[in-house]
DNA sequence: TGAAATATGTCAACGACACTGACTTATCTC
DNA sequence: GAGATAAGTCAGTGTCGTTGACATATTTCA
């Protein structure tokens, strides 16, 4: 999700393996249908398929991340700077490997975001008691403020599409009910497009 | 999620607004409890908080696009082509500027992987019947194969969560089954060390 | 005590994927 | 024919991930 199904980089080889077909054929071979509601879900109205939840899930996700991003830039910090801060925050004491084996990524990486958020005191380092190698890692106030605005805008979100009157029970009803309020119209539109003859209407 | 809160990077300004308190007091203010367990869904065991969710979404996600990025990275491609194949598989004669709407990226970004794509055989294009400057965008066999392969293993660990015994009904069980049963446990280690003294433990 | 392992930090280079700004080319609309 | 619109492109930048190599404390163990 553009967040879009996310991405953050990732490492990338560079081999087109698999290759197999001719690459001219401008058809779609109609398989794919994928076993269709998972579960006995399919009481209600439209069975919403896997593919269904995938999509919903980018856009979930866009708009949940999204809510912060825009605190974020305030600052002039980024996702990587959220990650970490929340984490410290809500485990103070953490060490660098124990956020690294968390965060998955290098500590190059890690150590670019910690260095802004140590020298512009939202994180303060203290060496361990036990073994001296390690720098635990706490939020500072200033920190825990920023740490539990961001964490706000994200709770009441997932509050909102939890209590969300009616569908909130079934996986695509939370979902849609995550996605920005003005934009499940659009989403709604998108998916109903699903094998109707392309409509290619508005933008 | 390395893949990460996911991630997407985003344009930001610079400007450290809202500092406010000192930088130096390693403390935290105790409050943030964030209304717990927002719905009646207290019933069970530990009444999770909006954090928990948060925090589990991370996960949650994190797994759920590494699956894919595992058989992209050995076609060269990445999550960017990879939500373009998506909509463009689900959603045949997808133009341009629809396809710009729904990725919240510029049309610089996009070209960059639609390139990709299309001079790989991936996805193929022609102009709009209706208006000829349109380019309608269209998945090739070998481009829908692809697109069943990368869905296929989502639907898959969406599938085994939703139909996972017990507490698939409850969001954090959900979000629980959606990780990667082998970090599970080290996901629980890590969250039930919430509240109790920094434990500091293991790596 | 001294060698080896461990925890952390850092320099340098690079890749993926966003962004802005400016400009071109078709094509459609009025 | 003028102006708007759909799409493509060049050039530069920023975030955040990567690899590889190396430096520095500190702990552990033979």
């Amino acid at each position: 999700m553009s967040t879009t199904l996310t991405y953050l980089g990732r490492g990338i080889g560079h081999g087109i393996g698999h290759g197999m077909g001719s690459a001219d054929d401008v058809t779609r071979p109609g398989p794919s249908p994928v076993p269709a509601s998972p579960r006995g879900a399919e009481a209600a109205r439209p069975p919403c398929s896997s593919d269904d939840l995938i999509e919903l899930l980018f856009f979930a996700y866009r708009d949940f991340v999204g809510d912060p991003d825009r605190i974020l830039a305030e600052y002039g910090f980024g996702r990587a700077h959220h990650r970490v801060l929340h984490f410290v925050d809500r485990y103070p004491g953490l060490t660098i490997a124990e956020l690294l084996d968390i965060l998955r990524i290098t500590k190059q990486s890690l150590n670019r975001v910690l260095k802004d958020l140590i020298g512009q005191g939202y994180v303060a380092q203290q060496p361990g008691t036990s073994d001296r190698r390690q720098r635990l890692l706490f939020c500072t106030g200033r920190g825990a403020e920023l740490a539990a605005d961001l964490t706000r805008v994200q709770a009441r979100r997932l509050a909102r599409a939890l209590t969300s009157p009616g569908d909130a029970a079934t996986p695509e009803g939370f979902l849609m009910a995550m996605i920005e309020p003005d934009e499940r119209a659009a989403v709604r539109r998108l998916m109903d497009r699903r094998g109707q003859g392309h409509g290619q209407g508005a933008a």
